[in-house]
DNA sequence: TTTATCCATGACACCGGTGTCATAATGGTG
DNA sequence: CACCATTATGACACCGGTGTCATGGATAAA
């Protein structure tokens, strides 16, 4: 069995390979007898241009790559199933490079990257979407990408989010409606953006409902598992205890959750807790997770859709929008006793 | 800022272009001095070989297809760190391909992915890599693939697995040494090989300790959370109730604990649970889930690896390894009252 | 010293597409 | 009918590498 190349269809339709290429390509100034002719030998041949050729000859790659660091694998695989949807509906292909560093040295990785690879576009999601150094980076290199849920506003690219203020203020003013006033917080990671915004939501919603912020009932998490569970024990020992917990993302709240559990409170009767992504765990575990859905999938698939059309013809202005966020009662937050 | 090529390379270091592509792939026949030469002139234009001129000139891609269909999402994040570990030692990339079809649009789907991209390669993991019609599509198109944890060993191709079989006995053995005697079973998605599997190693256990094997105590799962909670509230309406549950794997198991949990019956001490994998979820939870650790990143890992190696020189006889899966004990498990 | 062998190197075609430009055919206008 | 604009088409170079083969000089064997 041959292989079928451009050179074949075109000496199987009595043209030249230009011409083939006319209709491969939807140019104009093909005649119309011609370019059935072609299709024709198309179907006939089962022929398929090869992506690697077209790729030399316009330097391109048709890859689109995906950048990220995040603790929560959910939230990964959730971006990976939106920007796979976008690159399938234009024949792109997704490579998923994940990547711990900071820096020059990731400035440098990325730089390898895309020396390695000739990605024709790069999605960055949090914490690299916030990191204006490596946009400024992208920039000079004249690489397109587009930015997934960073609160970011200024750098001028493709930028698709959700609003995690907002989001963060209606869990909390739901928390504050169920009658809780000591309501515990544990932030995310420093270097993404949403930790700011979702703690900026929760203060708002207190200082809306004549609430007094305190300190105290504040602690550093980092998005994983693992420090929500440091973040509880601390929490879970305050005196007077907090009757509500709000965490930054569904990992952590389960943490509390699990540390709850194990020391015999019960949630929500004792303590009500909240989390924020409604990712997959927040409704694998009882009692199911009080939280916020993210449209993540469909804020990556508009990301990379964008990011795509940049790529065939420079945009005037990047496109830029910003999701809803929807909030979703379980059975881990109550009125309080 | 000029493009640095291979041309740019051989004019600054007065030798053919040919010669430098030799240098750049450790071709012998390069004199110890022509060869510093062009070496010296790679650092200082920074040069980086355009892979995709490369790949057109091979016929190769540098890019290996990861083919998947699994409801466990965590499994999949493991899949893939596996992979990309082995692609990135190789300088090869990843192209992720979620599927959910079958039969005849199956091949179909995989045919026109393999038409689009000129994948090196194909990662099968299940339950892909249990389908003989795809194995031998692949065979007949020439594409080189890896098997990742299928029972399957008739085929003559690369396979990495784990011993599932042995598995499931080990945690059903434990169970038995608990003193439990009821011990019910959900089973995973029958498209799995690993499904029989463990089925088997649960059976060979009870026959092992002189248990009867009971039909009433198997229910049919499909490895998803979903599939466990229907299981599930089948097994704790049985009566007698099983002291015991073994399902397929942790998503299964979760949803046991969950819905036992609803039903106000306390783990372990009213009922013990086990699950499979060691996904993250076993031990996010309360309590913390007894379950199988298997290798899923060394197992794929070393599948690209040596799916990677047989593309550069293809092998005499295909790599085949079985890995150890083991043992973790956690809180769900207890003896029986 | 002559001949055969080996090594280092380069010229050139080729992979399978796209871009540029020339040219022939067609159509509209004065 | 002559002239110019427009359309359809092809010839050919090019993208940046690799494969094949020829060639000339160095080395070994006769």
């Amino acid at each position: 069995m041959k292989k079928v190349t451009i050179n074949s269809v075109a000496s199987h339709a009595g043209v030249s390979k230009k011409t083939v290429s006319r209709v491969l390509n939807n140019e104009p100034n093909v005649s119309a007898a011609t370019r059935e002719k072609v299709l024709k030998v198309f179907k006939e041949l089962d022929y398929t241009p090869n992506p690697i050729a077209r790729g030399l000859a316009q330097n391109r790659s048709f890859i689109i790559g995906c950048i990220y660091d995040n603790p929560s694998k959910s939230y990964i695989t959730r971006v990976q199933t939106g920007a796979l949807a976008a690159c399938q509906e234009n024949n792109y292909n997704l490579l998923i490079h994940p990547c711990e560093l900071r820096g020059d040295a990731l400035i440098n990785n990325i730089d390898q990257l895309l020396q390695s690879s000739r990605l024709d576009g790069l999605v960055l999601t949090p914490p690299f979407s916030d990191f204006a150094e490596l946009a400024d980076f992208l920039k000079s290199k004249n690489i397109p990408y587009a930015r997934v849920a960073s609160a970011v506003l200024e750098d001028d690219s493709i930028s698709v989010r959700s609003n995690d203020e907002q989001g963060a203020f209606e869990i909390t003013e739901h928390l504050i409606s169920l009658g809780h006033t000591a309501i515990a917080f544990i932030k995310g990671h420093p270097d993404h953006s949403a930790t700011e915004q979702r703690f900026m939501g929760y203060r708002r919603a207190l200082a809306t409902h004549g609430i007094e912020f305190e300190e105290r009932l504040v602690e550093e998490g980092n998005f994983s598992y693992h420090s929500g569970v440091d973040s509880a024990r601390s929490i879970l020992d305050l005196s007077p205890r907090p009757t509500a917990v709000f965490a930054s993302n569904d990992y952590m709240a389960a943490a509390v959750l699990k540390l709850a559990t194990q020391r015999s409170l019960k949630v929500p009767e004792d303590i009500s807790i909240a989390g924020f992504d409604n990712a997959p765990i927040a409704r694998h575990i009882w009692p199911g997770l009080t939280t916020i859905a993210q449209p993540v999938e469909e804020m990556t698939k508009q990301a990379v859709t964008q990011l795509i059309a940049s790529i065939v013809e420079p945009q005037e202005k990047p496109y830029q929008a910003t999701l809803e966020a929807k909030l979703i009662t379980r059975e881990s937050t109550a009125a309080v006793k």
